[in-house]
DNA sequence: TTGCATTTCGATACGATATAACATACAATA
DNA sequence: TATTGTATGTTATATCGTATCGAAATGCAA
């Protein structure tokens, strides 16, 4: 059932099998954060016996990996934007994600100087980020 | 039932009845950030009847009054522990929160060239921040 | 190709979190 | 008094997320 795309010659390369591959697609192709059991729903019509747990293993292993950002503030999973092959996650940057309580959006951005902040203030207070990642929450443009 | 201490003279005076204050005492003397039900087990040795809903209003109330912050990567409440009476609010100082995934303790600060970055992202893209918050998820100093 | 360790998965059940809906109480005030 | 707005009480339920455990698939070495 699972496929493994892996390339053996790149030790970072993902082990998408079949569920991982569905959810990925299914996030990223949205465009925007989805809920767990929205990401579910839409699952269930590729793999019909698909339950929560099926939509969590998958989420866990794909945030984890740096190809999906959890936000918190929404409970939901959207695709990392700033990253390509977790590029961003590499070189460390710092993203921060606005996130809009009122229409969904999130807009995820890096800025050097935000960086260069967070490095600062968690390296002397010896606080270990685990995903280059700061959440904020608002309104965004749109929504006025 | 309900106890207004709100003082006319001060339109910014927060409208604290019984419950709202005994969940404020109960999660700022707790030190740490608390879970919601964690406080409705603490508000019922003191408010016999109280129930979800009683935890959630207070707290909804709270949190909208900047009294208390809602750490989403935690699902959980904890005291704002910058401000005395808003102060960080209306001065729109923006917070960090670093939130430890093993302990749970959060760390709140400040920092100018924080809230100055912030400001000139939200002010780039238009986008009307809530709280003067951001979050970050790791791991703290004392959990290695 | 066999055997073994590891990872992933299916399925059920449960625990945790949050809100809907509606009725009631009460203070301020017209 | 009648009205309005705010806060509360109560029940039930919706929503979200995880523990568990056995089965199946996979990777790997002999």
């Amino acid at each position: 059932m699972s496929v493994n795309v892996k390339n053996p010659s790149d030790t970072n390369a993902l082990n998408l099998t079949a569920s991982r591959r569905a959810v990925l697609d299914i996030v990223k192709s949205s465009g925007r954060p989805m809920k767990a059991y929205d990401i579910l729903s839409r699952l269930q019509e590729v793999i019909k016996h698909a339950k929560p747990p099926t939509v969590y293993r998958a989420l866990d292993y794909l945030v984890a990996n740096h190809v999906l950002h959890r936000v918190n503030n929404q409970n939901a999973f959207m695709y990392c934007q700033q990253q390509a092959g977790c590029a961003n996650h590499q070189d460390k940057r710092v993203s921060i994600l606005f996130s809009c309580q009122l229409c969904g959006a999130v807009i995820e951005d890096v800025h050097q100087s935000l960086t260069s902040v967070i490095q600062q203030m968690t390296t002397s207070i010896g606080f270990k980020v685990d995903a280059n990642l700061v959440e904020c929450s608002g309104v965004c443009h749109d929504c006025v």
